[in-house]
RNA sequence: GUGCCCAUAGCUCAACCGGAUAGAGCACCAGCCUUCUAAGCUGGGGGUUACAGGUUCGAUUCCUGUUGGGCACACCA
């Protein structure tokens, strides 16, 4: 028999054969295909009779009855059933789904790739922390939820580059360079000369210290050495942007991130690319002067009001740098490009949309896409925590890290939908209990790898085994899901939402669990000792393979 | 005041772009280790999906309003 793997299209592509015989002119409609809460109602569902009831009027019944006289015949469908107001629900033969089990032992780690991305380009950039201080917990959210989601789109098939862009340049370096320069003199932040805004963090004693000291330190490509003379002040804003960089880069490595590229704002600056974009929006047309400024008329491009671009002291204003660096975006050729940030920079999102709207050059007006995450709050003994030792106003990354792991950190961060406040429960993220889903999923992968350690035979044996003997119930729940798990990623990529790989790796441990304490797998019967190994082989490697993708290890032992 | 996000079991959260009896875990109660990991499993109680309308065969989901929480509203980034 022929094999399939993705059964909702493959059923989504014989009911538009059923409808352009049954309703010709209705051949516009959607199908949906949907996975019924039930079991009872089959494997898989679908709502196209009530759909078409209106058009043709007709009864649903009557509509469901034609449109399953007119589905082509497929091996993987055991029977089709019409149910409540005018379901059609559909149910596989075994051997369909059975035979997901050598699918994804032969896959192995591939097995969930999809190919909706074509290998186009896209780019997500995300955390692009200002170089002022140690990542916070919102950082360590961005990070999270951003690497997970280029882990998803790269398994989507989208050629992602990972990005982060520094702000070293403006009002906020300026007044770390200050900060730092007012510890090299022995100031303290309590002491009254101490400026309102400047960088009360311990982390600020550090940076003076070690430019006194003229250490060398490296971020990136770069090494940046202390000169410790306390009135230069390039010198100490170089040192100190490249000090705190080296910090940051510490601290994503730690946590298990990685990027390709990073953008400076001060390279668009030197590279002339913000003065060249001024140009091209004030030959658009869309610029006017006004009050010794010059403005960009954005509320042509949805705004509620225009915004300054070049400020009366000459100065240009953060968006502009902003506008740049997406044209350069652009001109890279990502087709796509994901901005993952804090829910606090949502105000952004209008204006470089409309700033990239004004240059006139045919750039989509949905373009870049957006993912904000909402505020994280963190709580220790049922009490909200706001501060870090070495950061003073604000919980680091770090600290989590160190406190419950990066696994535990990662998964937390990263398993909510980005739209809902978190609260990171540290209590919880280290409890080693049943609360704690991090330690459920693995648990059930480092179980897998016991019982077939212990059974010491070649894993490529498994291929071989007879799967038409995975017929309990515990069984065809684990196939079902396994046979889910492409469909997971595609949602996932699609709504740009990382954390349902989150929720379905609970449900597949939970599947297992069950699974394991319902029957032994190191039976005396060798065929269905083979069968029942190569199943949760197979789970073992979509547990493997879906942790990747959260950036969480996949443990042999616990 | 304006804009954006959120509101589901006592708590933390799901619900596959409008589907069938709204699901898990924790907590509570009752069980399961001479067996491949009990960091596990099985069973039980627990809901007017914040509130009020609307749209239709059908609404937790879409629309309007209200309430409550968060964020943002600079010639800062």
């Amino acid at each position: 028999m022929s094999v399939v793997l993705n059964f909702k299209s493959h059923i989504s592509e014989l009911f538009a054969q059923a409808l352009r015989e049954v309703a010709p002119d209705a051949a516009q409609i959607d199908i949906l295909i949907e996975r019924p809460k039930q079991v009872s109602h089959g494997d898989y569902a679908c709502n196209l009779a009530m759909q078409l009831a209106r058009p043709l009027r007709k009864s649903p019944r009557d509509i469901a009855q034609a449109l399953i006289a007119a589905l082509p015949v497929s091996d993987v469908i055991e029977k089709v059933e019409i149910a409540g107001a005018g379901f059609i629900n559909l149910f596989l033969t075994k051997a369909a789904k059975q035979a997901i089990v050598h699918a994804v032992l032969h896959a192995g780690a591939g097995y969930g790739h999809i190919h909706l991305g074509a290998g186009r380009k896209l780019q997500v950039e995300f955390v692009s922390a200002n170089p002022t201080g140690p990542l916070h917990v919102g950082h360590g959210r961005g990070a999270a939820v951003g690497d997970c989601l280029c882990n998803v789109l790269h398994a989507a098939g989208w050629n992602v580059t990972r990005e982060f862009y520094y702000n070293d340049a403006g009002a906020q370096i300026e007044n770390l360079m200050r900060s730092v320069q007012l510890r090299c003199k022995g100031i303290t932040p309590d002491d009254p000369s101490w400026p309102e805004g400047g960088y009360r963090g311990d982390y600020i004693a550090d940076v003076a210290r070690a430019y006194m000291a003229r250490e060398t330190v490296e971020a990136d490509d770069q090494r940046t050495t202390g000169k410790g003379e306390v009135d230069d002040e390039v010198a100490i804003r170089h040192f100190a942007v490249a000090y705190l960089r080296r910090e940051q880069d510490l601290d994503l490595r730690a946590f298990n991130v990685e990027f390709d590229v990073f953008s400076l704002e001060s390279a668009l600056y030197s590279e002339g690319k913000v003065e060249e974009t001024v140009g091209r929006l004030i030959a658009s047309g869309h610029t006017y002067e006004q009050d010794d400024a010059l403005w960009l008329r954005t509320t042509d491009f949805g705004d509620d009001k225009d915004r300054v671009m070049r400020k009366t002291d000459g100065g240009y204003t953060y968006f502009v740098p902003d506008v740049a660096y997406h044209l350069e975006k652009w001109r890279r050729g990502f087709v796509r490009v994901i901005n993952e940030q804090g829910a606090d920079h949502h105000s952004t999102i209008t204006r470089v949309r409309a700033g990239l709207q004004a240059l006139d050059i045919g750039i989509p007006k949905g373009w870049p896409d957006y993912v904000l995450h909402q505020m994280v709050t963190v709580l220790k003994n049922g009490e909200e925590v706001k501060i870090s030792k070495r950061a003073g106003s604000y919980v680091t990354l770090r600290d989590l890290i160190d406190e419950v792991g990066c696994d535990a950190t990662r998964y937390f961060l990263a398993a909510r939908h980005p739209d809902s406040q978190l609260v990171f429960d540290i209590d919880l993220a280290k409890s080693k209990t049943n609360d704690n889903p991090v330690y459920y999923i693995q648990y059930a992968h480092a179980r897998i790898s016991t019982v077939l350690e212990t059974w010491g035979g070649e894993r490529l044996s498994l291929l071989q085994a007879d799967f038409g003997l995975l017929d309990s119930e515990y069984e065809t729940a684990l196939l079902q899901l396994m046979i889910d798990y492409p469909q997971v990623i595609e949602s996932a990529a699609q709504d740009l939402a990382p954390h349902l790989v989150a929720f379905y790796l609970k449900d597949l441990a939970a599947a297992f669990h069950s699974y394991y304490n319902a029957s032994r797998f190191l039976v005396d019967d060798e065929a269905v000792k083979c069968a029942r190994l190569a199943l949760i082989a197979a789970a073992a490697q979509v547990m493997s393979n879906g942790l990747a993708l959260l950036g969480v290890s996949a443990p042999e032992k616990m």
